[in-house]
DNA sequence: TTATTACCTAAAGTTAACTCTAAGTCAAGC
DNA sequence: GCTTGACTTAGAGTTAACTTTAGGTAATAA
């Protein structure tokens, strides 16, 4: 079975081997074997368990609740229910997220048009005569 | 004109006074007026300008970042480029980021139906003959 | 007049997620 | 046999964005 070294694994998901070892120091990868001079060996199932987390952390959770999770896999069958609430959890966060996201794109591009406007006049004084009111940050 | 108390500003974008108060220190609100006793008094531009402030926030962007913008829209029309580039940098960095949400959601999604499908039958082996591979933490 | 409430400052503390440092081990190549 | 490079550990340091603390002022209500 093929394996790999802590920066085989880190380059793989543009980490470095710093953070992976801190990974394993706060029990995200509970489950890696080493060889007998104690060096980290990667199997392929820990790259999975590794692309897992990897969603987890860029769907926002913190690392102390991906390692629950790493723990009630280790628990088996008894955690499904947990397992699963978590990711629907997650589902709806990362749609808040995106909400989120959109109306922040949507203030942004309005920004982007405003400032278009102003730069083909030269001056933002273009815009004055437009809104009612004007503000300092605009 | 209708001002506002810290505290009332603080309500309205759901931070906290003190919260607002490291803004200013931060050099985000430079414009704020103050009472003869020495109380913040925001105006209505005020909350314009932490509108936009919260705009970027909520799309990444570092604080000290952010004072660079407040400190270009001070600066006048001399520096409408640099403001125009940041939002279209703003607009690109969003859009990267609502990709990565799309691909996160992605792998959650088949998560959920992963646990559900394990939750319906009591056992995750149920996804043991389908997959080639098994790992620790599906 | 006193108590309360809302505000103020400076500065220290917190938290998450790294990131770095120092000192050491081990296997491979010259 | 020695050097090099990739790995190891424990623990200290960093950064961002707050968050809290301590001590103080000013206006208002009873």
């Amino acid at each position: 079975m093929k394996t790999y070294s802590i920066t085989e694994v880190a380059e793989y998901f543009n980490l470095t081997p710093h953070t992976l070892r801190y990974y394993d120091k706060e029990g995200l990868i509970p489950f890696i074997e080493r060889t007998s001079s104690g060096k980290r060996v990667f199997k392929e199932s820990d790259i999975e368990s590794l692309k897992i987390i990897e969603c987890l952390k860029s769907s926002g959770m913190p690392i102390k609740e991906i390692k629950h999770f790493i723990e009630w896999c280790a628990e088996g069958d008894s955690t499904l229910q947990q397992r699963y609430d978590m990711f629907l959890e997650r589902k709806a966060s990362v749609e808040a997220q995106m909400d989120e996201l959109k109306r922040t794109m949507e203030v942004i591009e309005h920004k982007c048009l405003y400032y278009k406007t102003a730069l083909d006049s030269g001056t933002e004084d273009v815009h004055k005569n437009i809104k009612v009111k004007s503000s300092s940050a605009q």
